[in-house]
DNA sequence: GTAATATATAAACATATGTTGATATGTTAC
DNA sequence: GTAACATATCAACATATGTTTATATATTAC
């Protein structure tokens, strides 16, 4: 499969959309995505490995987290300008503005994520 | 599903990334498309379907050919974007250029499609 | 050490998607 | 009218994808 169809395929779906849009504010740690989303966690996780599949985002491990974040200078070009699409796209759909107002309310109490 | 997904999943698989790249050179009927890409007719009609029905292309009809456009006026401003970006993506796939170069050959010969 | 949390992965299942071959409709040439 | 061509659609099949449940590993707190 070439690079555009996988780049193009990981943003077939809604919930990768939305994963992307919270991204774009800020990292997240994958029960961040979860709880943001109100998905279960292997479905966060996976949702969060074909996105950076697609090269579209990079992962970074401290200590018990693994964090997420969109891979600004490692995409070509041509992704890049997908990306910009999604953001304003994402400015239209009622669910992934709601996303990014429960995204600002995530909290930490030692190790554990509580949102 | 929503829109954003549609025009995703429209383009995330390399049959209509290439139909794409060549009408962005001009519009194509469905025998011009199944020939400069070597596919077969009901392949060809359906993959142009998807496209249309995710807004990216028009379509009108002439004597006996359905003849398939950008739909530059059409689509909102990120698809715009996402076309750019496959205009840019194409230009890296040797297919996909390679598609261009048949697409110069393809001739008529009365109502007859021939490359 | 144990307990709790975070993450990844695999198995099972349902759904979606792409390809091929056959068929039906419409248009043009004769 | 018949023949040839262009197009769309359907049925059948194989493959791909997403969700759920369970499980395994790693890290931190105690």
């Amino acid at each position: 499969m070439s690079d555009t169809v996988r780049v193009f395929k990981a943003l077939s779906d809604g919930t990768r959309l939305r994963i992307l849009n919270i991204l774009l504010v800020r990292e997240c740690c994958v029960c961040e995505v979860m709880q943001v989303l109100g998905i279960s966690q292997p479905s966060a996780s996976r949702h969060l490995s074909i996105l950076r599949g697609a090269r579209l985002l990079k992962a970074r491990k401290e200590g018990i987290w693994m964090y997420y974040s969109v891979d600004h200078d490692g995409v070509p070009a041509y992704a890049q300008e997908i990306v910009k699409a999604v953001r304003l796209a994402a400015a239209d759909m009622p669910e992934a503005r709601l996303d990014k107002q429960k995204l600002q309310k995530t909290m930490r109490q030692n190790t554990v994520c509580i949102s």
